[in-house]
DNA sequence: TATGAATGAGGCTTCATTCAT
DNA sequence: AATGAATGAAGCCTCATTCAT
């Protein structure tokens, strides 16, 4: 077996098993059996628990960011490109739950708090997740500038933006409702009419 | 000392500890502490650490119904109503950052899950949290048949209006952001305006 | 059962292991068994494996100098107060034989390094280890004044007095001889004869 | 590459390694990395870390008798060969303090332990160690004869002779003193002090 | 009623050794 | 002969819970 196939079988069950039990129900003992492997050999592709719980997170935002970054068209008016990235998250999440679930999990954890403190202290290379925000801020800054958005600072614009989304996600995954297509839409385009002037 | 009062050491301290270092860092031994009683002594008020948790979490849920109930006006246009109800929420989280970060905590765990779970079986008796829920609930049917509100799911219009709420006040509370009236009543009246047909 | 019997109770168990099988023969559930207590129960007294090994040496140069201390004469003639200590040590550790090899492993070992190093760097309060060394250190400046004994720099001087009286009784402890008060009284006063001039 | 130049090398990276950082610093990872060869080639060369660590041992043990052996006239007065041999065996620890250091280590370690059963109980084939015993045995013996030493059992000779020179070396090569060859001499010279009638 | 010492299961990690390549 | 990934037993430590006082 190669090299990276057990990385990527600890990356996934590790995935599986925090998504679906918490933190708590991720013992390594656990993890490494769903992915088949010995427990010591964990520490043979990270250097600890907490390197693989933080990698795998640092792995999802990548995958995350390629997603919305297909089909985004830069030249298209401002709605259209939030709209394809508000759709575009949405979609991602509810259809990798247990990638929204392990993220969720990572923001409120200890990992999480740490990830935040690092970043806020400019700890860390611009990683993937920095270039996810940028295609934000770039366009809420020409939302902004356009004044076809409302002047409020661009954290609280991330807010009214992800704020929902991330919610609905969660109520979808949770079961509380069944998202289509056209809810999708009607729920991007409402996001729409919190940002918009 | 009255036995209520040992009872409600224990809730502020778990408050207090789980909210400043997460679950992970609130053993039981340190919850004694923090209340000024020894470990033992919260299994007289307690069945397990699980039901503290829980408890608390069911206490916390009241103290915010009852502080958006007050000033409450049934009578008042739908809209006057909703900023009400958002403001107030807002304020409640920032004033109560405590509260606040605990029942984050609290939603991404073990127990959250299980408390979803339970609501979702119906295993609880209709709770303080119920209640809230049913002045949103009742406020959000009525701007439906009005059709001020937007044609969605209930569960989708909570997700409008709570999730940047909560967005907003985790910046906030993390130093993100600093708001003030103006911001908050801005951040509502973005929330009215991704409802609002 | 008291508080101290336990800590002794731990003590003493660690000394008897450490001596007969070494650091490496007495892990934590081998002390803790060993003691007739539970593993965790070590974490009452000792804040960890680490503090509880260092505790323990502490605790048993504070027994040596307390025996040494026992019938010395500052008064006396330099030779005679040196045969007192040289004599009382090593009976000390051929009656004491656990305490003596706990100590020799102690020595070698990453914890004695550790001690070292603090010694060195002034990171311990003056312990009674010290006060041991102190008399010894006041006993061979005082015979360089006389000009009784050789003049060597202080810690060649500790080298030819204990440094036999060492060997001797670890091969007293290892059976390979058997020492009685006339040896005893013999290697003490071949020890004066390597100091004196 | 030769088959004894690996050998080598892993006996070289275990000296090194087990006198800087003690048994506890030297796993198989280790050392096989600073031999410049992969884990599962130690097992090539020795049957187990135990076998390597007892055979570097004994490789150290004959270096010593050589480094001893040279030069000694056994014509010469017993005095004299004496210091030969004390003021060659200091030397060789402080400019070898590596396999002093090892040799420290080995004797307060369970292999230490082992090596001296087993030399108790005979089973061993005379090694290079035991020749080097002899050397000073015959030598005690022969002073006693003429009665110019101590009349004093055998292993205590041992004991008045090497006791204070292990205590020095170690003193040196912890930095706490620095020999020269003025010192070396009077140290030998009091060793003998200790041993003359 | 309250205490807090004691418990022991279970968590993370290390490392000597094996074996397929 | 050599490699080094994989193993899994064993080590140290934490903590929810119990129970004698």
């Amino acid at each position: 077996m190669a090299r990276d196939d057990k990385r990527e079988l600890l990356l996934q069950a590790t995935l599986e098993l925090v998504a679906t039990h918490g933190f708590h129900g991720a013992p390594c003992a656990a993890i490494a059996e769903q992915a088949g492997v010995a427990a010591g050999t964990i520490y043979r592709y990270f250097e600890s628990k907490d390197v693989l719980i933080v990698e795998l997170y640092a792995e999802l935002e990548g995958r995350i960011t390629t997603a919305l970054m297909s089909g985004y068209k830069a030249n298209q008016p401002i709605r259209d490109r939030f709209l394809h990235l508000a759709i575009g998250i949405l979609k991602y999440f509810i259809t990798h739950s247990l990638e929204f679930k392990y993220i969720e999990q990572f923001h409120n954890s200890p990992y999480g708090t740490a990830h935040r403190r690092d970043n806020l202290l400019g700890n860390t290379e611009s990683s993937d997740a920095v270039r996810k925000c940028d295609i934000y801020k770039q366009l809420f800054t020409e939302g902004l500038e356009l004044q076809v958005i409302k002047n409020l600072p661009m954290p609280l614009l991330f807010d009214l933006a992800f704020g929902p989304i991330v919610s609905v996600a969660r109520n979808h995954i949770l079961g509380f409702i069944r998202l289509d297509d056209a809810l999708i839409e009607q729920i991007a385009e409402a996001c729409w009419d919190s940002l918009k002037r």
